[in-house]
DNA sequence: ACTCTGACGAACC
DNA sequence: TGGTTCGCCAGAG
């Protein structure tokens, strides 16, 4: 059978987002345009992060701390519920954060493709 | 069916 | 250098 699709299934963008944010190594960081570049939507890293807000109401343990734009500027934390939970959660992985901006971006920053 | 909104990014002026 | 506009496209109202 399965004329139809389950209504939500792994190719949901949902769900590619997520599994990508999972596998971003603790201290480390990436951008959503990296991870739409990645998922193959490149031009709309606004999904990206607008799934980042789906996420965030959902139990999943997806490190969406580890996820900032393309400047390294921690643009979603306000969405932690304060207004520095963001900066602590990466500082407490030895991020470096100044001015709500990750210090030694490019260095730290994490490509989807790597592994 | 239509309009508005975005945790972005790049182009443009 | 920096503010504005546009593209992207799925959800919500």
């Amino acid at each position: 059978m399965m004329h139809k699709l389950p209504v939500k299934d792994s190719t949901s963008f949902f769900e590619n987002v997520y599994d990508v944010v999972r596998r971003i190594p603790p201290g480390r960081i990436t951008s959503y345009g990296a991870i739409s570049e990645y998922l193959g939507l490149c031009k709309s890293a606004r999904m990206v992060g607008w799934a980042m807000n789906a996420a965030h109401s959902a139990v999943n343990d997806i490190p969406a701390h580890r996820v900032v734009n393309r400047n390294g500027v921690l643009t979603g934390k306000h969405h932690f519920g304060g207004s520095s939970i963001m900066q602590q959660l990466l500082e407490n992985e030895g991020v470096e954060i100044e001015n709500d901006q990750v210090k030694n971006f490019n260095q730290l920053f994490w490509d989807p493709r790597e592994k």
